[in-house]
DNA sequence: ATTACGAATGAGAATGATTAGCATTAGCAT
DNA sequence: ATGCTAATGCTAATCATTCTCATTCGTAAT
């Protein structure tokens, strides 16, 4: 299904700022996007949108389960698209850069932590911090 | 070590405050403590210290590591004592009980995932959102 | 005990991210 | 084309945290 198909099933009409935001998104350029990151971006594409808005988009598109929000140290949070498959980030604390995980064996040991002390667990929230190799870091100065 | 020992190791002086905050944490009625709640409690017991003070003391005592800082789900980040063990926690959606937990094989891995990805993991975060029991949990109402 | 000086404190202003309020506008069904 | 409701875009408000700066405290040397 497409995007119009996405925002009625959820119960959204389909309006510009919300296509906008979207598009942003599935045009997959950067994955990880603050409120602040997507505001940027439609104003440099002409695209005038209030950053009241944005937030509000965004967190409507996270209730809906299009977008997944993260929070990596610091302040601001970032989405990403919802794909389905449910992954952890590594991130690098000198340039920023992110890079997406899955290991199986740390999910079931979660599960089986949580289960072993009394809790249903809901979801979880894990985030690797480091350095990347120099070849790779994008840190500058 | 005690307390004043710790201060001073980590040029620190010892003052009331700084007193004040780190006997909060050691006296050990609860672990995870917000800036918010320690100011509170201290002013609870008499103590007059400014709230600014306790958001200074708090940064100065975990650069020092005599504090871990943690940011669970939501707004506000939490202190507690560094005994030197690491672990990660577990946090009810329902009550906010924090249970705290270590995984050997999950460690394992994250520094594993790193590696096979060109990081050199600095540290991470892990927290596990759940319910607990109706047993255990203190949810009210 | 007194002095002296830099570090620490406290009160309030400032900041930065996110949200709330409200008048205006734009989807969408009729 | 019309009308109703939801959505938008300002701006103002929140909230946690930090900053400023005048005043006070801790400490080490008289
Ligand atoms: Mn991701
Ligand atoms: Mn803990
Ligand atoms: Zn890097
Ligand atoms: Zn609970």
């Amino acid at each position: 299904m497409n995007e119009l198909t996405h925002l009625k099933s959820a119960g959204l009409k389909s309006t510009l700022p919300r296509l906008k935001v979207l598009s942003l998104f599935e045009s997959g350029s950067e994955r990880h996007l603050s409120a602040e990151d997507v505001y940027k971006k439609l104003l440099a594409s002409g695209d005038d949108v209030g950053l009241a808005t944005v937030y509000r988009v965004l967190n409507q598109f996270e209730q809906a389960g299009l977008l997944v929000k993260h929070h990596f140290e610091g302040d601001k949070s970032v989405f990403e698209l919802n794909q389905g498959d449910h992954h952890d980030h590594i991130v690098c604390l000198q340039c920023g850069r992110v890079e997406e995980f899955f290991d199986a064996t740390i999910e079931q040991r979660q599960k089986k932590a949580a289960a072993e002390r009394g809790f249903e667990l809901h979801d979880h929230s894990l985030y690797i911090y480091a350095n990347c190799v120099k070849s790779k870091c994008q840190y500058r100065s």
